[in-house]
Formats: structure tokens, C-alpha cells, sequence
DNA sequence: GCCAACGTTGGC
DNA sequence: GCCAACGTTGGC
């Protein structure tokens, strides 16, 4: 199973809101980037994710699942972009900053650290497995 | 608030 | 098909 990183700011869609959207999860629209795009098609059922703060937050707070494959992004008109729907795991227990991030040996060839602005990323299972250690999370 | 990095657009 | 101009993102 791959894993993941989605972006969002902390202030247009937070960890708590997808949380609240419970088991149903939320569709992952505006997506407008064809890498980013891809990521997604990529996934499959019950695959899991960072859930990253951008900008203001910066810092990796939650677990997330796909919960529903790629399929067309109700807010894209044409070109039909697509996304997958995700839903909320479990909060960290102690979010990872971007600056311990860039610390860690380990981590350094993290999308997060080389392409910052690629917003869906694909993760390896080194880094996620030292990411819930720092952040304190047992699967 | 600034600026670097990246992607997209459009003129040639 | 190249490349300059522009817009957006996100770290600082």
C-alpha cells in the first residue's frame, strides 16, 4: 500500500472540519495541477496519508484514507480535473513541524522538502514510519 | 510582504 | 516548438 501527503491550509480546510465529516469523508476538489492529479489516480481504497498545514501551519497534524477512488471534481468545469474523496484517521498525537522535518536525515528526500508546492505527494514507507514515530503515533 | 520555484499561456 | 511573461504557491 502506497502512502501519501495532502496540503491544505490550515484556514480554508482544517484537520478538525474532515474530522467532523466523519466516516463519510470529503471529496478532495480544487485540485488544478496534472502531477497532483496523477498522485490521485494512483491511489487506491484505504490507502493512507499525511495530512499536511501549508503556510500558516507548516507542520504534518493528522492521518487521513482514501475513502472513495478518482472520479470527476464537482467544482472543476472544463477540463475535467477529478480527485478522491479522503477521511479523517486520527489526529497525531504531536504534529511534525516542517523545520524537524528538514533535520531529519531520513527525510531529506521528502517531496515535502524538494518540490513544496506539489499540493497531493506520494510519501515512502521510510519516511512514513519516522514521521509517526516523531509525531508518537502507533498505527 | 517578499521572493524563489514552478506551471501555464500565448506570441512568434 | 521555443521562450518570455504572467499567475500561483508556499517558505521565509
Amino acid at each position: 500500500m502506497a502512502k501519501w501527503l495532502f496540503k491544505s491550509e490550515p484556514d480554508v480546510f482544517s484537520f478538525e472540519q474532515l474530522l467532523a465529516k466523519g466516516m463519510a469523508g470529503e471529496e478532495w476538489t480544487g485540485i488544478r495541477n496534472y502531477q497532483a492529479r496523477n498522485n490521485m489516480r494512483a491511489m487506491k481504497l484505504g490507502e493512507q496519508g499525511f495530512f499536511y498545514y501549508s503556510n500558516t501551519g507548516k507542520a504534518v497534524v493528522g492521518i487521513v484514507e482514501v475513502c472513495k477512488l478518482i472520479h470527476p471534481d464537482s467544482t472543476a468545469d472544463a477540463p475535467a480535473w477529478e480527485c478522491v474523496d479522503i477521511r479523517a484517521v486520527a489526529a497525531l498525537p504531536r504534529a511534525v513541524t516542517l523545520d524537524e522535518i528538514k533535520l531529519e536525515a531520513k527525510l531529506k528526500d521528502m517531496v515535502l522538502v524538494n518540490n513544496s508546492r506539489l499540493s497531493v505527494q506520494p510519501v515512502s514507507e521510510v519516511e512514513w514510519a519516522h514521521i509517526c514515530k516523531l509525531a508518537g503515533y502507533k498505527g
